[in-house]
DNA sequence: CTGTTAGCGCTTTCAG
DNA sequence: CTGAAAGCGCTAACAG
């Protein structure tokens, strides 16, 4: 069965790879009938469809999708760019755009930041080199660069998590200052008055900020303000959020509540308090953002605002695939969010 | 500057896009050269440089990698195909591919099976349309179709986490066996008897099989055995792992260990510990797997076994990246584990 | 229902 | 150091 055709290396410098003409030339019709009945449109009649199906299956054809959106110049990849995936937060946005693509045969090529808007630069660069059908991406935080080669490549840009900025062409996500600004109300009814806050990193979570923005509003409409905060320098983790609740705790015992940037840390306060022996809630309430799984899972289940992450990464993609042209302004999409009552608030 | 030159729609129907054969033109070079400067190869005068780079500059040029790859037959895609990203596991693995593949310019093109081989196989397929430079691909555990045809696609193909079987062509990972039986051994050594073993689906997960395929082994030459077990017919969760340790306590309360399949699943084991007042260690040892973060950011931090995933993601990158052709046999990477010690066992 | 023709945008020879 | 010619494998746009 080793074909001893002359033809050139492959990429691998293997089997002179299988092309169309191939199937073609053994099934005794044209390149683009094969070519049809492979991608499945047009009439075709059944018996040539059989003899062609039947000289891909001998050949072992793998259609050449490069050469395909070369000539068609329509892709089915899709530029996805996130900041981490050390945070399960991005990984459940990928997981959502994944989903969505799936059954399309769209496939994401992907790129991670770091949280560093030069590297983003340079993957939207890399990316766009692919000619993506569509390209999604996390937030608002780009570079001049960035944005102004995302709204000229003409193709879909999808902006993610985020609602409070006016996306380049659509935004999918939630508002994290209402989130922040109802976590606020939500606690100040519930009767606390004495706020603490443990935080991370500011510079590379805008959104965290927006969310503690929120809720020094309603604390501010409701005459209150935050007593005490904690600022960790650096990626929210489970661990920081345990340290710096109780370097919080050693400057001011009187705290009534604790809101943190999001459930890693406040998962990482909750560890804390059992260390400490700290009832939660009893003593001491503590409030966090995502709902992730593992603070549903503590003996005690978190208090905390649960963002629709896997929705976001869906609703991007779905809307991308149903409207592959940009509309004529930029839309958004809020995927809203629900506060998880628990108990430790 | 809008060009008013008749050329035909682009992807998304927008500027039609900018050409080496445009940028040539402003340069007054011819494409060739063009292309040598883009990709920084051959000899250059500088003046010639100077003036393309200008022209690149003027344009907006970005090199179209479609067409490139089409031409020179190598392309900078790696296909990525992992189970799941619930898993951080496999996150993590992604952040090592992702890691060692930045410096490069290559991109990974993803997709994720759900511990589904028809879907896996169906990926296979999609991926290898694209020409990749190599296949990163997670197991043992793929059809005879898929195996047949990363085999004959002649590009590396990496095989993660698991080295306990014979690759296609490069496996990178530690043996899941051995894990398990130093686990076994270690806390043979520690004095502990009367093992319990909370598992997980293992249809799906045969390392979590092999894992404990290994501790019994130890337990076997040490006379011993498992006094009772409780397996979860679902993936690996924190909720899991305590509802599941619930109910094998239900059953026989003289056990002095519990092995879990998983950190998670054993650090739902720890929760319901905390919520039911048994005192970890003291009480009752609980052991995992993987070393993950929140395992030690625990009151008591996880007895566990470090298996090194980002690792293991960044040396298949760095090797197929060092040895782009397949080496005449199959090779095997031990990364290696290390026990944790903790304070749960 | 099937085929012919003409590229897609780039890179590989091979010549100058 | 630079260029001309040829073609990668496929598909759009017409025919027939």
């Amino acid at each position: 069965m080793e074909a001893d055709r002359t033809k050139k290396r492959s990429v691998a410098g293997r089997h002179p790879a299988v092309t169309l003409a191939d199937v073609a030339r053994l099934a005794k019709v044209s390149e683009i009938t094969v070519s049809r009945i492979v991608r499945d449109i047009g009439p075709v009649a059944d018996g040539t469809r059989q003899r062609v199906l039947a000289a891909v299956a001998e050949t072992g054809y793998v259609p050449n999708r490069v050469a395909g959106t070369l000539a068609s110049a329509t892709s089915n990849l899709i530029g996805v760019i996130i900041p981490s995936l050390s945070n399960i937060v991005f990984a459940d946005v990928l997981r959502g755009i994944d989903a969505g693509l799936e059954p399309s045969g769209f496939r994401p090529v992907i790129g991670i930041t770091n949280y560093d808007s030069t590297v983003e630069e340079k993957l939207i660069g890399s990316l766009l080199a692919w000619k993506p059908a569509a390209m999604i991406i996390v937030g608002f935080d780009h570079t001049a660069i960035t944005r102004r080669r995302l709204a000229q490549s003409g193709i879909r840009i999808a902006e993610l998590m985020d609602i409070d900025s006016e996306p380049i062409d659509l935004a999918v996500g939630l508002s994290h200052r209402a989130a922040g600004y109802e976590t606020g109300r939500h606690l100040i009814a519930r009767g606390y008055r004495r706020f603490g806050y443990v935080g991370h990193d500011w510079e590379t979570d805008r959104r965290a900020r927006l969310r503690w923005e929120g809720v020094l509003q309603a604390l501010a409409e409701a005459g209150l303000s935050c007593i005490a905060q904690a600022l960790f320098a650096g990626a929210s983790s489970t661990q920081a959020g345990r340290a710096m609740l109780a370097d919080l705790l050693q400057e001011s015992q009187d705290l009534d509540v604790v809101v943190f940037s999001n459930d890693d840390m406040a998962v990482g306060g909750v560890f804390h308090c059992m260390a400490a022996g700290i009832a939660p809630k009893r003593d001491l309430a503590l409030f966090g953002f995502n709902g992730l799984d593992i603070g549903q899972a503590l003996p005690t289940p978190l208090s905390t605002v649960r963002s629709n992450r896997f929705l976001i990464g869906k609703i991007a993609v779905d809307r991308i695939l149903s409207q592959p042209e940009r509309a004529g302004n930029p839309q958004t999409i809020n995927t809203g969010f629900e506060i998880v009552e628990g108990e430790t608030a």
